[in-house]
RNA sequence: GCGAUCGUAGCUCAGUUGGUUAGAGCGCCGGUUUGUGGUACCGGAGGUCGCGGGUUCGAACCCCGUCGAUCGCCCCA
């Protein structure tokens, strides 16, 4: 080890993946983009940066999300740049500006990084990985339910299990602002006897004292006035078409009637799906419940100064959805070749070739002890297990078959193999 | 921003009430078993015990500070 140099340090809330976990990812994203195809939903490669103003205006410009928790910087115009902290408001940028309306209703499918400053935590990272979908120019419910559709089916397709669709409505705007002020009043009767965080909330964000973890303020909770009573007629029925759509198309869901969102341009439908208490994914997850969550954000690109267009969309954590996705084994079998005498080494070039044209993952073990090369290609727990060596002045090739069918695969590729090491 | 826990070998961790040259397993390197084998045995390299200060005859161990990590709170687009 070099003792003066010292290596730089990583940066707080990045992470170096390797092994399972990197094999995971993968398997998340492959799965993804497969499942995604199923569902007509197009390709859309998206910036890593904007204008912070596409965030600010979108996100609201004095919440906290804006003031303190995005990577902004200025860049050498001295223009205010910032990295993304998700893709829907890029994704209404775009749609504006490149007159995708044509396209409309465009459903579209992206993943990729996303950036916010905030503490890490279990779940919780600086930069994150996001799969991201998208109905934009859609104002029917069955858009809604065919985007969650194409979600529970991912999910399974991934081998989660214990995870439950959660849905509300948080109703058109008016019924929304009723409910608020509804929720406003009521806690304002007990605002004594909620929690620290739920009386500041109470100003700020009273939607949010609904999800509080604190079981003073769950006691008021449960008594709190529900959306229902303030849906109109046109809301209740768009929540209904989209129930019904789900039981018609085998999405399981349960009503969630705490389930908000803090920003105002969400309308109608917002989702999560959760772990259900007690199951494998809850306790692998940590305090970061929701594995996938979205809903209609019907307001937004009016924010952004486009004109009135219903969209709705939903995101998920990749590194989350990662861990709950169990060890990923390659389907590819597995030949590893000990090379036992270096006069072999052109034969393994060749062979390993031959091997990995006819559809074989090929390791060649060349390094170290030349009689502990078999131990550590054995170690790499291959299918099949070959040999190169010289005995008696001759090449020598023999074989190790952990899989029988495997065995023959690979012996009809190594019988046809000429051996070229007898020069010395 | 706040709180809790934790920093000993490349990795996972031991290290007894503070007491000589700081240990194990795995991994790595080399050597044996004159071998067709998922071994076993022997040896080796690798550590400013996160960093800085303090207490003490003596600190990996006790105290203070600092940095970092983890988990949680806030926030959650």
């Amino acid at each position: 080890m070099a003792k003066n140099t010292q290596a730089p340090p990583s940066i707080r809330g990045t992470q170096d993946v390797f092994g399972p976990q990197a094999e995971a990812f993968a398997f998340v994203v492959e799965t993804f983009e497969r499942v995604r195809k199923l569902y007509r939903f197009r390709r859309v490669e998206m910036p890593v940066f904007e204008r912070t103003e596409v965030f600010a205006r979108s996100i609201g410009e004095t919440t906290d999300i804006v003031s303190k928790e995005m990577y902004s910087f200025a860049d050498r115009g001295g223009e205010s740049l910032t990295l993304r902290p998700e893709f829907t408001a890029g994704i209404a940028r775009a749609y504006l500006t490149n007159g995708w309306q044509q396209h409309a209703p465009l459903k579209v499918a992206t993943h990729g990084p996303l950036f916010r400053y905030e503490r890490p935590q279990k779940g919780r990272y600086r930069q994150f990985h996001q799969i991201d979908a998208e109905v934009v120019g859609a104002a029917e419910p069955q858009a809604d339910v065919e985007l969650l559709a194409m979600a529970d089916q991912l999910l399974k397709e991934l081998g989660i299990t214990g995870v439950t669709l959660h849905l509300n409505t948080l109703g058109d705007a008016d019924s929304r602002e009723a409910w608020r002020s509804a929720l406003v009043a009521y806690f304002r009767e007990v605002a004594g006897e909620l929690s620290e965080e739920s009386q500041g909330r109470l100003e700020k964000n009273p939607l949010r004292i609904l999800d509080s973890k604190d079981r003073s303020d769950q006691r008021f909770v449960a008594g709190a006035p529900k959306i229902d009573q303030f849906l109109s007629d046109e809301a209740q029925r768009f929540f209904e078409q989209v129930t019904s759509g789900l039981d018609a198309a085998g999405v399981a869901w349960t009503r969630a009637d705490s389930l908000v969102r803090g920003l105002d341009y969400y309308r109608h439908t917002a989702f999560e799906f959760v772990p259900d208490e007690g199951s494998a994914a809850a306790a692998a997850l940590g305090a970061q419940s929701t594995v996938l969550g979205g809903g209609r954000y019907d307001g937004l690109m009016e924010s952004l100064g486009g004109p009135p267009t219903p969209a709705v969309g939903w995101a998920a954590g990749i590194e989350r959805l990662a861990m709950l996705v169990g060890e990923v084994q390659s389907e590819t079998k597995f030949v590893a070749i000990a090379v036992e005498d270096d006069l072999r080494s052109d034969d393994a070039f060749k062979l390993s070739q031959l091997l990995r044209q006819g559809g074989f993952a090929t390791e060649v073990v060349t390094s170290g002890s030349a009689r502990k090369r078999y131990d550590k290609a054995v170690k790499l727990k291959p299918d099949v297990v070959l040999s190169l060596s010289m005995q008696a002045g001759e090449p020598k090739l023999s074989a190790t078959a952990f899989d029988d069918e495997v065995g023959s695969a690979v012996a009809a590729i190594t019988s046809a193999f000429a051996p070229s090491a007898s020069r010395s």
